[in-house]
DNA sequence: GTGGTCTAGACCACT
DNA sequence: GTGGTCTAGACCACC
């Protein structure tokens, strides 16, 4: 079993997660325009081209798009939107699952346990 | 808020974490004796003292016990590993209720993503 | 039975000692911030890392606390203190009674001794 | 206030300690012989110069004689002997007022933890 | 060989 | 500058 301390995403796939989760949770609403590359990048404290790079990750899933010269604006078509939901949603569950599943935990615990601590 | 491409988690602390997955999950039997210091810092590719750092931590959690110069030995206190484990289990369904409630999705919606996902 | 010159005992166990009498004495009083672990460390002839680990010790404890970058400060919290003098004295009267036992000493002539001890 | 991690307590008073307390408790009885100076360092892994020196400790104090080149018998003196003790007793409950001082215990406290350890 | 301790020196994050 | 972490290398006690 191999050992390895992660962190080996990339900068940019980080980045690119974190948007997405604003897009998503409606920081960033449909329609609005994001601030532009420089400013993102100077925020994040990393090399525009990096931020570029995540940019153009949320391009191709549909999440954002460029109007010209005129700034980049998150999607107005909600049905793109909830799919990027349900499928950040998926990959979250997931990974929750294989971690569990690792610490041998069933489901049935696991759904027990979130209903409790949700009347928190 | 604050950005952070974290590997905040220091290394010990990784270590710490994977090695009790690994005696809540049995991978380590209850009075099983575990591979010398030196040998699980070749393995996982660390300084000696760094992977004492993490026994030590795991020493403290009475999940282990070092008996003199023979060796250290997974416990064999049931109700110490049982604790453990819903201990662990506490903190990963927090941890996952937290990244959820950051993507604006309900507590029902997630076990009904359990359920689905648990007949894969 | 064995004979020994012992200095059994770690330094930085030795240095938890001292510092946590010092603490339920009141040379540090609650909420005091104590020395930066280099200054103790010099004060101590002891490396910087030794010192660090005296002081984690005192940690686990809840005796001091570290705030971030800002230092170390005592636990305001009295029940920790009171609870710990408590513990340090136990202690000690333990180890007390094992010696006198050792040399045949009842507990009635310990009482007395301390009693005129105490006139002086 | 000076630190030092004594054990600056030279060898030859701790074996002087040791053997005295065995005296005292009667593991070497009065009137008995003790084993040769030579057998004793062996037993304690030091220099015969050094046991020499600790036993010529307790000649002066008059809890053991030599008689000739018969061997060293402890003294059968029973004044001396419980002088001896009591001397040894002052000092043990000396010191231990000494650490309870600077944990700021009152003799007071203090009789009353020891009679009810003694309980036990 | 094994656990434990200690030193020396370095780097990082935070402020 | 402060706490924290990590590495490298050494020594000791025990069996």
């Amino acid at each position: 079993m191999a050992w390895s301390f992660n962190q080996h995403a990339p900068v940019y796939i980080q980045i690119a997660k974190r948007l997405r989760t604003e897009i998503i949770n409606g920081t960033y609403a449909p329609g609005e325009q994001i601030p532009p590359v420089r400013q993102l990048a100077i925020t994040a404290a990393v090399n525009p081209n990096t931020m570029q790079h995540a940019l153009s990750e949320l391009e191709v899933e549909g999440l954002i798009c460029a109007k010209g010269t005129q700034g980049r604006y998150v999607t107005e078509d909600v049905a793109v939107l909830s799919a990027a939901r349900r499928t950040a949603a998926k990959q979250l569950v997931s990974e929750f699952l294989k971690q569990a599943e690792s610490m041998s935990i069933s489901k049935a615990e696991l759904i027990k346990m979130i209903e409790e601590e949700s009347q928190v």
